[in-house]
RNA sequence: GGGGGUGUGCCCGAGUGGCUAAAGGGGACGGGCUGUAAACCCGUUGGCUAUGCCUACGAUGGUUCGAAUCCAUCCGCCCCCA
């Protein structure tokens, strides 16, 4: 789908739609103009191998790029990642082995190229230029920043002041980034909201080397599905690219409503007119919150997965979750059953309760059910007959089927 | 180099010799309610077929009938001065 030629305030409605920042505004439009392709860069961490919503919102508007016929370049900050970017970190990274960035590195990209275009993007590692440079080198290039400049930034301000350690070395990796930009010559650098520092920062090395300087553009932290944190897998709040759609539909399902707008915008593929209806039309009560919901739903399973698994998820998502029915793929479990079954264990042995213990407070709290009926506080033992073959049921949607081993 | 502080359960955080498996909060899980895996309300929250036993308060070793609480050494983290 290239569409080279379109005009460049069509252009920039596209590129500016759902961004936060554009520093500075004017300079994307200039750029625009000469009419040759951008180099569009982002750079990523291999730190992360599971890739979710939030990492897929720069990689969408860097696919937009790409669909009006520029190039993207993709860096896997193998080498940077040895620092540990202290953007949004209230503590010093662990730095990362080898061998852990190159499994990462490799599976990042097979993620990303779901949403990018292969054909336009050049992929690059900043080892390559990171590397050979030598002690002098990295004198010249610390030379051009100052210590009040890097002090502003906020998350080293807020570690100051509470006293959370700032080590020497996470100084350099804005320094680092920023060389980056130099290296592949850069005209615009994506990034989150915490990556503005480190994006001007690009702007201003690129500037003091004799060179054009990039725009910087931001694009908004997604929250979760806790609708408070920003989406990452530490917090467990992700909805992953590479989640079941069943478990994508369900994620999408559990955000807060006043998140929903947010996600339309950054998260699928609706144009920016109609996204704007909608916000007007939940806010008047014409559209119901549920109902743009699913729709929500079942257009981001849709990107990942195709409409017909989209479908199907919603199916089994109204089944589980509306009708409360047990699904018709429940999980047979082998386990040798003695004649006397003690629930409690039976839950573990069917990976429905961690412990016991847990299992006996599931059942007291009239959490588990045999055959569709709530087992009675403290009747841990049942005969093999009532639960053999039978669905053993945890809380609303956890399901196993214990079966005698062969 | 000198001085000071700190390390508790998934996380934060009370607790200064027995009443502590350890307050409180968060999270998580279960129940209710709901358009919803939201909000709200209620309950549970170390392991073990268990009126008890085991493991646990940075680590190790002591003092004591008894230690998260006292002592020693060590390790980690932080602050101030230089």
């Amino acid at each position: 789908m290239r569409r080279d030629v379109l005009p460049v305030s069509e252009q920039l409605r596209i590129l500016t739609s759902g961004i936060a920042d554009l520093v500075p505004e004017a300079d994307l439009a200039k750029k625009l103009e000469r009419n040759r392709p951008l180099r569009v860069k982002l750079g990523v961490d291999p730190t992360a191998p599971d890739l979710h919503l939030g990492h897929a919102v720069p990689l969408r508007k860097l696919r937009q790029f790409q669909d009006l016929g520029h190039t993207v370049v993709l860096i896997i900050g193998d080498f940077t990642a040895l620092i540990g970017d202290p953007s949004g970190r209230n503590t010093t990274r662990p730095p990362l082995s080898r061998e852990a960035i190159d499994a990462n590195a490799q599976t990042y990209v097979d993620q990303a190229f779901r949403i990018l275009d292969p054909e336009r993007t050049e992929l690059r590692r900043n080892s390559d230029w990171l590397e050979p440079l030598g002690f002098a080198d990295i004198l010249r290039l610390t030379s051009r920043f100052t210590v009040a400049r890097t002090l502003e930034r906020d998350d080293f301000q807020k570690r100051y002041r509470e006293g959370i350690g700032i080590s020497l070395h996470e100084f350099l990796y804005p320094v680092a980034q920023a060389y980056d930009s130099v290296a592949i010559e850069a005209d615009v650098e994506l990034g989150g909201t915490d990556q503005l520092f480190n994006l001007l920062a690009g702007r201003e090395l690129m500037e003091k080397s004799g060179m054009e300087p990039q725009v910087a553009l931001t694009l908004p932290l997604l929250e979760g599905t806790d609708g408070v944190q920003k989406m990452s897998k530490s917090y467990g709040n992700y909805i992953g690219l590479a989640d079941e759609p069943f478990d994508m539909f369900g994620k999408v399902m559990s955000i807060p409503d006043s998140l929903m707008v947010k996600y339309y915008r950054l998260c699928t593929d609706m144009p920016v007119d109609e996204v704007d209806a909608l916000e007007s039309g939940l806010a008047s009560g014409d559209v119901h919150p549920n109902a743009a919901k699913r729709d929500l739903a079942r257009r981001i399973v849709t990107l990942y997965h195709g409409a017909r698994a989209a479908a199907a998820a919603e199916d089994r998502f109204n089944a589980v979750f509306v009708k409360h029915e047990v699904p018709d793929d429940v999980p047979e479990v082998p386990v040798r059953l003695e004649d006397d079954v003690y629930l409690p264990g039976l839950l573990v042995a069917l990976g429905l309760a961690p412990s016991s213990g847990e299992g006996r407070r599931l059942i007291d709290g009239g959490g588990v059910k045999v055959a569709g009926v709530t087992v009675e506080p403290h009747a841990y033992n049942v005969a093999r007959a009532r639960v053999e073959g039978q669905i053993v049921q945890v809380g609303k949607r956890r399901h196993a089927r214990p079966v005698a081993p062969d």
